[in-house]
DNA sequence: CAGATGTCAGAGAGACTGAGATTG
DNA sequence: CCAATCTCAGTCCCTCTGACATCT
């Protein structure tokens, strides 16, 4: 193979390489996550709703980036198993009030432990180093596309 | 926010930015590639059909880590543009191989650089240095999984 | 016959769109 | 009336499973 052909080699694309490793990471995520009978999505909003206290469903949708629509979904499954609570906001009675339920707080610890096995299983092929740098870089990324998506987000 | 806390938090989550840079990825390949009336996985096909000779199916399949029932409905895909032909192996008439045309040829070269232009752009946010270190990184991480999905891959 | 290859139907997840009801 | 919030129905892409026909 030609180096001009190399460089334009499927395993130097960026695009290429994200997109997949990126589906496989979430492909682990998801078996983990079915001990709880939960998925990735679910478990994101269960680590929102316990950094920040009593965000709407907007909120939520804005800061993880996930659709309104979906939410409906994900949220009638965390209130299904006890996890979470919805309730209206007194103040603006369009809103709802989500909120972390003991039960909710407690699967979140055993999942988050169970999450960081995995995690460090999947970047096991990097060192230490390696592994600070990739989640930085991706930080970077991330913030700009967050940012990209403007703060008028998913609809 | 404790600092304990700051270490699991979500932008510190290898496994979340993976897969939430990744389908940002994804998202705007998709676009790009609307312009040809073909998806991310075809493009892939296509890089793959112009990196090797007369692949069949399976290997195909192998190499992109693509669902052989997938697969199929790519192909057909393709065919119909004009861009790749399926034809029985006279060796092994279970196989078919797969020769990219020369209208492929020449919508890949033109997608390439499409993509190719995407591609900064997505990592603008990053300089030259980091852009290779993130390609070196996910690389390995991508070489790692592969190999795990063993040389059986999908099915 | 067993095994490989390709095709087909259908499930499930996640992203998205468009139409609504309710409230401010 | 207009805008924001939430809900609901349905589409699209991708992944995977299981059944099947064909060929070695």
């Amino acid at each position: 193979m030609v180096a001009e052909e190399a460089a334009r080699g499927l395993t130097n694309r960026p695009g290429f390489l994200l997109s997949r490793v990126g589906t496989s990471a979430q492909a682990g995520f998801k078996t983990v996550l079915a001990q709880w009978e939960i998925r990735p999505l679910h478990f994101l909003v269960l680590m929102a709703l316990n950094a920040a206290t009593g965000p709407s469903q907007q909120e939520l949708c804005r800061s993880l980036g996930i659709d309104s629509g979906n939410m409906v979904d994900l949220l009638d499954t965390l209130e299904a198993l006890g996890y979470a609570k919805r309730s209206r906001d007194a103040n603006d009675r369009r809103r709802h009030v989500i909120t972390l339920m003991p039960a909710g707080q407690a699967a979140l610890s055993q999942i988050t432990d169970a999450v960081e096995q995995f995690d460090s299983q999947f970047l096991e092929p990097l060192d230490e180093v390696e592994q600070r740098q990739l989640v930085n870089l991706l930080a970077k990324l991330y913030a700009a596309t967050a940012e990209a998506q403007g703060q008028g987000y998913s609809r």
